[in-house]
DNA sequence: CAATAATAAATGAACGTTCACTTATGGTCA
DNA sequence: TGACCATAAGTGAACGTTCATTTATTATTG
């Protein structure tokens, strides 16, 4: 029995991720997809059903990654400030050592395969991050709000920032951006302080 | 001279942004949009270059829409909080009453197209809201970071929540979710508080 | 009548996927 | 050890379909 050469699936992998980013759904063509990882077409339906297969368990992939790195060293015994904390910093490293993994992760998310990729995913993850903010409530050292009021307060200036570095400028018109220890220490204070009670 | 009838266009802007918004740009395919609108595909080109030129004008038009919206009643010499608010509240209320329009913004913002669907716009939008925001800083309302954090802290919290309310559920795993006047005001709260100096 | 809107039909290219086939390799038996 | 076989990996060319766009022609109106 001849066995697999993982390179081949590593290298579809890597290139198709990288097309998504690079020119979106519309730009992830099969043939084209194999011509840049010199497979041929057929090869990539041994690894993956279909395309929408192909697409799903990459964002899998990336989900997974993803949440492993956010809670590396998260203790959830800590105080709130110190666990958003580690989890800003973490997930911001996470986007600058994954561009494109992480990109393309944006890029499903804002996609109507979003929901379904999302449904096949256990999230762990989601539950480690909901027991944290419950926890800190309970404690009082975070203000009581509905959930995903939290979570757009917490969460979505970090996503701003890393997609406003990634873009690698800021406001339209503005000059070059790039994302550094300090801006973000600087915006995760505001965001603890409009979180603390 | 035979006249245009604008039915048809109006048609064919409708359809467009509802099929970006339902499928993505995979989804928008000129052959279909025709069908959709009731037209014959070789009439879309008397109104628009090619498909690009077509997404980009979309985008271009709901964008000053937008903007026009969520400057209106926005008095440039009252109090930070004051304009805040009401940026927030006509950013919502659009958002609101053009889901469709809206989410087609997104998707374009999210798309390889957005660098050059913004470059084709004048943003007097973006003018007002940088001077608005230096001159809070100016006057000591608003604490003094750079224009990329502001806005990060400022508006992606209220994108987030738009998006959750579209989407119809917050957070994977949780019930559905419907933004209203409350949690909106909430949240606005938070963030105000993280901007004061 | 002149000019533009609008169309039906057609264009070649690209799409996702499959088919018929070849190649490589671990296990079996000598 | 080495020949052989079953099995799965891997391929190039082709499938029918759909893509964005154009062409040739007709319909409408200032």
């Amino acid at each position: 029995m001849r066995t697999r050469d993982p390179r081949k699936e590593s290298a579809l992998r890597e290139k198709a991720m990288a097309m998504v980013v690079k020119d979106g759904f519309d730009g992830l063509s099969m043939q084209k997809l194999a011509k840049a990882a010199k497979v041929s077409p057929a090869t990539i339906y041994i690894y993956w059903k279909d395309r929408d297969d192909l697409i799903l368990q990459l964002y899998a992939d990336a989900f997974r990654k993803m949440s492993e790195q956010t809670l590396q060293d998260f203790d959830s015994t800590a105080s709130f400030k110190e666990g958003l904390r580690v989890q800003w910093k973490n997930r911001a490293r996470y986007c600058m050592e994954n561009p494109i993994e992480s990109h393309f992760m944006e890029q499903v998310k804002f996609s109507p395969l979003h929901d379904r990729a999302q449904a096949g995913i256990d999230s762990e993850f989601m539950r480690t991050m909901k027991a944290f903010v419950k926890g800190a409530i309970a404690r009082g050292e975070l203000v009581k709000v509905p959930v995903e009021v939290y979570w757009s307060v917490a969460f979505a200036p970090l996503y701003q920032l890393v997609k406003f570095h990634k873009h690698g400028r800021g406001m339209p018109g503005s000059g070059p951006f790039s994302l550094d220890d300090k801006t973000l220490n600087t915006t995760l204070e505001l965001v603890l302080k409009a979180l603390k009670p």
